[in-house]
RNA sequence: CCGCCCUUAGCUCAGCCUGGUAGAGCAGUCGACUGUAGAUCGACUUGUCCCCCGUUCAAUUCGGGGAGGGCGGACCA
């Protein structure tokens, strides 16, 4: 923090809930953000060795909250990836120690953050009794509605309704007074909210950031498994390549399809998200004869010009790619070891 | 445990009755047109037809067995 002079400062409870599609309670983020120092927020991750651009939204989030003064727990969900069918657990273990190093070189604190694997606590005997005791508390088709948005595969195991009581369970164990996670993870937390109280544990905080829209298609969510996501394995080729290929009307609010499906401007979103919560400022490189190089300071301004049409599209891909190659390229290098 | 149905391209499915190694839509790829993408045209690609055994000159198709998935198995009808 050598220069803050030139940094807007924000107040804590701004950066705390910028960019956050919802937050559950309002009134308990409030609290939260009038005295920040010694508060832990936590998000969970099933291990998958390479960090992904879903993994860096949520990651974005705890970054604000390390600026803000919370301690930040990562959890390395390994028995959760596991329940979800992700494959043996020896592998996935192997995965989640190259997670940590993949979270440090996207720009979390290291000195701030701590690492936690999931089969550290919740093999223990108080946990499973608690988790048994929540299992009692719930039904089949309330663990089952928490899961949807979040299960592999066509066909749901009894794990994976064991997976959202085990979610709600390390909230106390971990001892967090903030559960961060996409919009997906939404009804875990409220499921987490309502069974807590019945083994006498305080129902958690909860944030939520957004989900973008998927990058091709402008329809749905990215997704790691579906269509076209970015991840700290592409090339910066790969990334002009994706970005190009990306659906960017001139707009932030595109017409629906013709079968009526909503959809957005996945370039702007990455915009929004990603590049300008890490960054003070974003120049736009643009040719000449198309009125030369563009600064920007914030989001909004951006979005505008875009809308207003002084803003092309392509030249908007041609700054996003850079500005995402400069996020990815300490994790690339980091995996290149 | 018992019964019925399903398993074919990345996805949703057709074909099988009347055996001769397979199709559609969507997706994808590549061009054209746009200073991006999309839309729109044009071209193109894709398959252990779930596995094993049997019948047959020949099996995705017929028979048997197995695996995976779905639904059902009080009463009423």
């Amino acid at each position: 923090m050598s220069d803050n002079r030139t940094v807007v400062r924000m107040d804590a409870y701004e950066r705390i809930t910028r960019n956050a599609a919802e937050v559950v309670t309002e009134e308990e983020i409030e609290a939260l953000a009038d005295d920040p120092d010694g508060k832990r927020a936590y998000v969970g991750y099933e291990p998958s060795g390479v960090l992904h651009i879903g993994h860096m939204l949520t990651a974005n989030k705890l970054i604000d909250l390390q600026e803000a003064g919370f301690e930040v727990t990562v959890l390395l969900a390994d028995v959760h990836a596991y329940l979800n069918d992700k494959g043996s657990f020896e592998e996935i273990r192997h995965t989640a120690e190259r997670m940590r190093d993949q979270f440090i070189a996207y720009g979390l604190d290291e000195s701030n953050t701590q690492f936690v694997l999931g089969s550290d606590f919740q093999l223990d005997d108080d946990y499973t009794l608690d988790l048994h005791s929540l299992e009692l508390e719930t039904t089949l088709a309330r663990a089952e509605r928490a899961m949807a948005e979040i299960t592999s595969g066509d066909s749901v195991k009894v794990s994976q309704a064991v997976y959202p009581l085990m979610q709600a369970l390390d909230i106390p164990y971990l001892g967090v007074d903030l559960a961060i996670g996409g919009m997906e993870q939404r009804k875990v937390h409220m499921l987490a909210r309502d069974v807590l109280p019945s083994i006498d544990r305080e129902p958690p905080t909860s944030l939520h950031t957004p989900l973008i829209a998927d990058l091709g298609t402008g329809r749905g969510k990215m997704s790691s498994s579906a269509g076209v996501t970015i991840s700290m394995e592409d090339s910066r080729d790969d990334i002009e390549s994706k970005v190009n290929d990306a659906y960017c009307p001139p707009t932030a609010d595109p017409e629906p399809t013709d079968d009526g499906e909503a959809r957005e401007n996945p370039v702007l979103q990455v915009f929004e998200y990603h590049v300008f919560p890490r960054f003070d400022a974003v120049t736009v490189e643009r040719p000449k004869e198309y009125g030369g190089d563009l600064a920007y300071e914030g989001y909004g301004a951006l979005e505008a010009d875009l809308e207003s049409g002084e803003l092309h599209p392509a030249d908007a891909k041609g700054a996003l790619a850079e500005y995402l190659d400069r996020l990815i390229a300490p994790g690339r290098e980091q995996l290149a070891e």
